[in-house]
DNA sequence: TATGAATGAGCGTTCATTCAT
DNA sequence: TATGAATGAACGCTCATTCAT
């Protein structure tokens, strides 16, 4: 019996993709870099992923996957909704902390309503659009989140705004631990309050 | 003071790539399309650019200029603080809907921490970062912006907040001018009091 | 005496490799489409192949045996020559409408002076050739074939006339069945009497 | 003004592209050595071409040009039409020798049923065809070919039996001119009286 | 200054072949 | 002996850039 084609050798190239594509970004990124990165032959990538888009579908079909068990897992908590908002934020940068590279990747080739290379991506931030809506609504039939603003709008000012704080860390490396830092405080304290005193 | 006649040969290469970019995304945008475009030779693009990159400057470089003008025009107008920014987000959602092409390139480009193709796209993003910044800072200073957040991150926000809704516009080309419409009054809502009751 | 038996995996490859090369001609024709048609795995073929092109030698090595036992049973009948050639004429419509793929197959890859893959393509083609030949000579030696044309143009008359009677036939598929129906008798008669009146 | 996309380059390309085929055949003949031979860039053969097979349908519109002029010419001849066709005979060995590597590259590829590569190729076949069968039914309207054999089989065997000895003069370099030297009037014997006696 | 044909490095992808199992 | 995943050279084609006109 010849070598089995491993769930393992397809992970193997998915995250050498993600540290090329995090990199130097999707187009930038080569077939031969990735088969370099992830000590493998051109050849392989071919054995495991259709074309290159596919590679960058897959990776964003793994995080959609975890990311669809990580919101169920929250929304069935006992936590209030602000309290899960709470917790989701404070999550998300400790994730983004973490994954460095991922997240970038995530952030960079998910946010393209233009160029946008595969389906996968669009899905992916879809999604968390949707997660974040359904917790809103549940805020909202339960009171604890305010009725008189669009839900969708409501959803893309949250990921959007924290986005935006995750994207000022990659700019500023130097700073990116304290920005990580005061970032799920400040993030809340502003949905609870607004800007304006 | 007469100006110098405007080279309106570059002006010209430069609206055909806003348009060629914004539709196909910048790596999938050739010179030669550019070129068509602008009703020039490709050889004449190179008369006033350096390589391609350098057009992505020219665009973004221009609207620096622009935005400069512009929130120096608001920064030393007599309205309030949250005026302003109310002012600010209007006129926002309306350049972005008279220029859609440039706003989605704009949006597209700019926002890349990884693969950044040139300078001027991020200074772009840190130009409207500061300007917001210091109309922030205006606002504590005189009491109608809160203190207890840190400005950079609200400032982040803010922007991102704004972009998001503008990339879930573009998304949903059909229900964009009722999203658009929405934003402003939405957006300065969420500022004004936060999501949570 | 009981033959040894039969590679039968070579030949299984063998009648694949047959089925795809005529479908798609040599070059489109991938060892991994072989081992697929022939339900077997890719490095089967190299057990019994030393390479590709020995597939096709070895297809050519196949006919050529069934050739050289043909001939030489027509040789031996007691018709006479012309009667010879009508009989190989009808035999030869009937092959090539009964075994199509191979047909097209070998009338594909063997008529190459220039591109000749493997020698077994020549040897093939040449084989037929020298058999015609033979035939032709008997018949000049007793009297049935004019002595005033040199026989290697006659034969490759005969055989390029006959070919090229089944090439229409293959780009008219519709009507395969009555150019291959009149074929025959059409083809001895031109062999008999020539084209002029 | 720039350099002017030139017939001549377009002609420049097309006849390596016709040494390089007939040597090593159209699917061995890279895109790179075509360029190498005709003293230019890979990227000039694309300003010319749309792509390889391109080439090759361009090297037999070229020629199917060249053959209508010129049947439409011996059509119009007050010659018999088997002195026409004695004529054409001449005529097509003079040609194949004195333009081997052309008179390879269009046997080679033009006889594919199977693999036909581009449309081109096969027009080239059926126009040969189709011209001399008109000339056959111009004989038989005249009574000087004979009328009780299909027309497009006699053709099929005209052209076929031609073809067939110059295959074997390519097979045979060395005698290739004594082959080709006596051909045409070989050829013209059998079709004045058969093979038979 | 404007032109656009020529350039050629570089890319994504294929596929015959190998070899560990 | 059979397997089929891994290999990597080789290909067709693109496109930013150059430069003769």
């Amino acid at each position: 019996m010849a070598r089995k084609r491993t769930p393992k050798m397809k992970d193997q190239i998915r995250k050498a993709a993600i540290r090329i594509i995090s990199e130097v970004g999707f187009h930038n990124c080569t077939t031969d870099k990735i088969a370099n990165e992830a000590g493998v032959s051109v050849g392989t990538i071919y054995n495991y992923f259709a074309d290159k888009n596919d590679i960058l579908s897959y990776i964003f079909e793994i995080e959609q996957k975890k990311l669809r068990i990580y919101f169920k897992r929250i929304k069935k908590s006992e936590l209030s909704v602000p309290d899960k908002i709470k917790y989701l934020v404070k999550e998300y940068y400790k994730f983004i902390y973490e994954n460095k590279k991922l997240a970038m990747l995530l952030y960079d080739e998910g946010n393209k309503p233009v160029s946008g290379i595969t389906e996968g991506m669009l899905n992916y931030t879809i999604l968390i659009h949707e997660c974040v809506k359904e917790l809103l609504i549940e805020g909202v039939n339960n009171g604890s989140v305010r009725d008189n603003i669009d839900l969708d709008i409501m959803a893309s000012v949250m990921i959007g705004g924290a986005n935006s704080i995750a994207f000022m860390g990659y700019l500023n490396l130097d700073k990116i631990d304290s920005i990580f830092n005061a970032a799920p405080d400040n993030l809340y304290n502003i949905f609870q309050d607004g800007i304006f005193t």
